[in-house]
DNA sequence: TCCGACGTTTACGTTAACGTCAACTTGGTC
DNA sequence: GACCAAGTTGACGTTAACGTAAACGTCGGA
């Protein structure tokens, strides 16, 4: 069964970003898409790469990083010494990570405090 | 018992950034430190201050968002409109941060696969 | 007294991540 | 064949968040 294609205003609408964005994408590097003549042709391949790419950027993560943590996935690792630069670099990531999500931790704390402030503020009138 | 008071060298070294940036940041208007003469002299809550704004941007958040955050613990909303409104803005960036968390709660799942797979490759061989 | 560390303002430079034209081509459809 | 929507390639513009350099004040010590 021939696997699904997508154009590129069809992941554009689906990631709510603009075409621009992805030919970007595509300029640095991040995606390489096959061509039908002159048009752009994204499999799902292509598809998730650019979802993850987009997953780094919502917790603050470059395009650079974005990549290169998703590039981690794929086996260009042979020898030891590659699989263990490789593993300091996942405990970099980890550890950047973990402070994330106490710094999230923390906000989520004080929006609470906040809101009960607020809900105190509006007691008996709604 | 007078509060202690910084000079921007010191915050800067505490924080991990330079004297350009605090100052960037007050050209922005995200603090407001006095004078004493003509050098800047911070307060624990100007302190505080930077701090908050160093840890929204960990989590991408941009300068202006993280004021906004910090700016929604300070009561300047008196009637029930602005509660009203403060409680949705609160909600907004909770949403926000919820998806953060499943964000990084997902890539640290990668993570452990990766990892995994390296140790995997090393095997017998450390 | 002069120096060096620290501070100041002003201003131009830089990078990332796109936005915004402008000027084509191309595949249907009326 | 004319037209339109969707695609393409330049190329220049823009915003945020600082970096960097110049040119100057100030104060405590050798």
């Amino acid at each position: 069964m021939a696997t699904r294609t997508y154009n590129i205003s069809e992941l554009a609408e689906e990631f709510g970003v603009t075409t621009r964005t992805i030919r970007f994408y595509e300029e640095k590097g991040l995606i390489q898409p096959r061509r039908e003549g002159q048009k752009r042709l994204y499999t799902p391949a292509d598809r998730v790469r650019i979802k993850l790419i987009l997953r780094g950027k919502r917790i603050g993560m470059s395009l650079q990083e974005s990549v290169e943590v998703i590039d981690m996935y794929d086996p260009e690792h042979n020898n030891r010494d590659q699989l263990h630069s490789l593993i300091r670099t996942v405990q970099d990531k980890r550890a950047r990570l973990l402070r994330q999500q106490q710094d999230i931790e923390d906000m989520l704390a004080g929006l609470d405090e906040v809101q009960a402030l607020c809900e105190r503020g509006l007691e008996g009138n709604p």
